[in-house]
DNA sequence: TTATGATAAGTTTTT
DNA sequence: CTTATCATAA
């Protein structure tokens, strides 16, 4: 049965849902619907007869991707939309290149590098060459290696640019065109591609191969893409190519949100959309339905400052709402205190829930200090984003064995695993295999499968460890075929030795790691189930779960706990979002706008839009906190607020502790006080052996009190036992040691050690805030 | 080769 | 404050 889709839709919506007859640009304001369109666009097609495998929808993240397949198959049901194409950039063509792979000189079990792997590798390039560091730090390296790619510059073409060569001897970096060049050598060499190669890549498959080009386009009748204004020179050629044969392409896009330049996103894209395609048809999307006057109105004052944008007037019809409030705090740590409070009255006195909140920053450091405060006052809470579920170590380890056993020449995955477990074959043999193969160009997995056959110049007894590592890794290799992502996975894990190595470990972090990788076998098992309903995919399971993982980044698995917990994330990760109120937190010079971009205009103005998208999350209430001052490299620096707050309206903002005039702020003391009740003040237990070190006298006094009660914050909260209770002479019971008696304590407040004496005869020095020591 | 501790160095945002 | 790198000892 087919539902009448148009009439959920406003009548631009409507209009652009069903404009089919070309190319076409909707310009999206913040809150207008945008992903609305979007998959009422998808579902109208298909609902019109086109089949869903003829679509191609691209978009920015994988949330955004799982989350508008969701709305598609609410919509139509999932045997409609199961064979959609819809994906980012990278995982879609990534599939695609697998496929094609031979035809790039690589095979279709190539392997895929994240950031840390690139930044290794050109690491270990850079001590290769004997290059001075100063000059050559591997991440600028890195990220002119991903500006070029993503220009389409590739290593050939970089040496023959005579303007960038020159721009390299200015700049102290003559040797940077030779690293490039070593680096794409090497990544073919270990049949991998890096996270801009899979963009790179698919224009040189499009451009070496016009068959393939032309079975694509007609393959994808429908090109539709996310977030136009965020692409890059290699996306938008890539769009433009896919989509020139049929001329169906749908772009969605707002150019005041477009905030990722520094990854190379194009904002010409959008704005030169009509010479690209003078017969387009354009919709504009300006009305807001999702904040209230107010916070569109903030924004609008806000974004009026940028010089460059398509004029556009964006308008809430939802009613006038609450002011937006600027609040003022002394420190980072009180500008925390100011949110939860707020957070917990606003849960208390009106109808709000704790996932009514989000609370944006600018930065992932920032994000430390709001956790201890929401532990504080016991506000459950998530944090998106920071280091992933997939950048942990543990986790790394078990995905380079993955890799390694689908792609025995990735060496990033070897030198990651070659000794862990500990095998005794340290980095000095890994060098003279990794220099042997370089100088000879054979393979290191030729190399580490017979060693005795080559002059490796390591003796007998490394030569026998390497084999005994290469037979364990040739024993997983047959069962890719057999076994689904999940049973080589639990395999891998098993007989490689890491499971045991970290269930032996019974520290806490020991056995966080231990959970972490029965948290990854259970994604790898949905992975799994769900892949069997889904009939599109076509490799091995467990190439398909490698492609998935390695693409996958911040979002880990939408997680259930999300309900009823205060948001915590970047602004670049909010976007796209919404949330009842927001919190926009840390606005002040040098962080936002961020200090690396001061210098140039252009920078500044995206810094703004960064601002207009976390305001423009905000559905009821919006307020923003600054702070004086805050911890930054360990030292208090003092902070002044933004620049952007002044070009707010003051007529729709309201400032709650007047910030300038010193005598009407608040005293530091006063405002302290205002939290006595919240943090319950105990005496700091004095510890005899060490005597207590005086705080440097350059800090002022107060802040340094601050830090003591913050300190002791830290170390009460949510622990029910205090970390004072304990003294020398006490009885505890550890979970794992058992009975035992503190000899000695050492250190200061929360890094209390205790040496104990346990009754099975072991002695132990132990962090007491980790270690759940009860009190006997 | 591995484990440990001291010292230096760095924090923007992400597929 | 955290993380990465280096030096030293076991």
């Amino acid at each position: 049965m087919v539902r009448d889709l148009t009439k959920d839709l406003s009548s631009v919506q409507k209009e652009a849902v069903i404009y089919t007859d070309g190319p076409s640009l909707v310009i999206a304001g913040a809150g207008s619907g945008k992903t609305r369109v979007l998959t009422y666009k998808i579902a109208h097609l298909i609902n019109s007869g086109v089949p869903a495998n003829r679509i191609i929808a691209l978009t920015f993240t994988n949330k955004a991707a799982a989350e508008m397949k969701e709305r598609i198959d609410s919509l139509l049901g999932y045997a409609a939309s199961k064979s959609l194409w819809m994906g980012t950039f990278h995982s879609l063509f990534g599939r695609i290149l697998r496929m094609e792979a031979q035809s790039l000189g690589f095979t279709s079990n190539f392997t895929i590098y994240d950031t840390t792997d690139s930044v290794n590798l050109i690491k270990f390039i850079i001590k290769e060459l004997n290059l001075n560091n100063d000059f050559y730090k591997p991440k600028a390296i890195y990220n002119r290696i991903s500006w070029c790619k993503n220009d389409l510059v590739t290593a050939e073409a970089y040496a023959q640019k005579n303007e960038l060569l020159i721009e390299d001897e200015k700049g102290n970096r003559p040797e940077f065109a030779k690293i490039y060049k070593m680096y794409t050598h090497r990544c073919r060499q270990s049949n991998v591609m890096d996270f801009d190669d899979l963009l790179l890549y698919t224009n040189i498959l499009f451009k070496l191969n016009p068959e393939v080009l032309n079975k694509y386009c007609d393959r994808f009748n429908y090109v539709l893409v996310d977030e136009y204004q965020d692409t890059n020179f290699a996306q938008y050629l890539i769009v433009k190519k896919l989509s020139e044969k049929h001329r169906k392409l749908f772009v969605v896009g707002d150019d005041a949100q477009s905030i990722y330049s520094f990854r190379g996103a194009k904002i010409q894209n959008i704005l030169n959309f009509k010479n690209d395609y003078p017969d387009y048809k354009l919709f504009k999307l300006e009305q807001n339905y999702r904040s209230t006057q107010n916070i569109v109105n903030t924004a609008n004052s806000l974004i009026k400052f940028n010089k460059k944008q398509i004029p556009k007037t964006v308008f809430s019809e939802k009613e006038q709402g609450t002011k937006i409030l600027i609040k003022k705090s002394m420190t980072d740590t009180l500008e925390g205190f100011t949110v939860a409070e707020t957070i917990t009255d606003m849960c208390n006195t009106q109808h709000y829930h704790h996932s009514d909140f989000a609370v944006l920053y600018r930065t992932n450091a920032q994000s430390r200090v709001l956790e201890e405060t929401m532990r504080k006052f016991s506000i459950p809470y998530k944090v998106y984003g920071g280091q992933s579920f997939y950048q942990r170590k543990e986790i790394k380890d078990v995905i380079a064995y993955l890799r390694f056993a689908v792609n025995h020449n990735d060496i990033e995955a070897f030198r990651r695993i070659v000794n862990y477990p500990a095998r005794k074959i340290g980095a000095t043999t890994v060098n003279k295999i990794l220099k042997f193969s370089n100088e000879s160009n054979i393979p290191i997995w030729d190399l580490i499968s017979a060693p005795h056959d080559y002059n490796l110049n390591i003796n007998s007894g490394t030569a026998n460890k390497l084999l005994s590592f290469a037979n364990l890794i040739n024993s997983f290799t047959p069962k890719i075929e057999t076994l689904n992502a999940y049973d080589f996975t639990v395999e891998i894990v098993n007989k490689s030795g890491l499971n045991n190595e970290l269930f032996v470990d019974k520290t806490p972090e020991g056995v966080s790691r231990y959970e972490n990788i029965q948290e990854l076998l259970n994604g790898v098992r949905d992975f799994c189930e769900n892949r069997e309903k889904d009939s599109v995919i076509t490799g091995l399971s467990i190439l398909d779960y490698l492609e998935n993982v390695s693409l996958l980044t911040n979002q880990d698995a939408e997680d259930d706990s999300s309900i009823e917990k205060v948001s915590l994330m970047t602004i670049h990760s909010a976007k796209g979002l919404e949330f009842t109120n927001v919190f926009v937190v840390g606005v002040e010079e040098n962080i936002l706008p961020n200090s690396m971009t001061l210098y140039s205009p252009d920078e500044v103005e995206e810094e703004r839009r960064l601002f207009y998208v976390a305001i423009t999350r905000a559905k009821e209430n919006l307020i923003i906190t600054y702070s004086v001052s805050r911890y930054r490299f360990g030292d208090i620096t003092s902070m002044v607020y933004s620049r952007f707050i002044d070009e707010l309206d003051p007529r729709f903002i309201e400032w709650l502790e007047k910030s300038e005039p010193k005598s009407k702020s608040l005293s530091f003391d006063d405002e302290l006080k205002k939290y006595a009740d919240v943090v319950h003040r105990k005496p700091i237990r004095k510890i005899e052996k060490k005597p207590i070190i005086q705080e440097k006298p350059l800090k002022p006094k107060n802040l340094v009190s601050v830090k003591e009660v913050d300190k002791q914050l830290a170390s009460s909260g949510n622990v029910s036992v205090q970390l004072d209770d304990f003294c020398e002479g006490t009885k505890v019971k550890h979970k794992k040691f058992g009975v035992g008696e503190i000899l000695e304590l050492l250190g200061e407040l929360p890094d209390v050690k205790a040496v104990i004496q346990f009754e099975n005869g072991e002695c132990k020095t132990i962090l007491l805030k980790y270690a759940k020591l009860e009190i006997l």
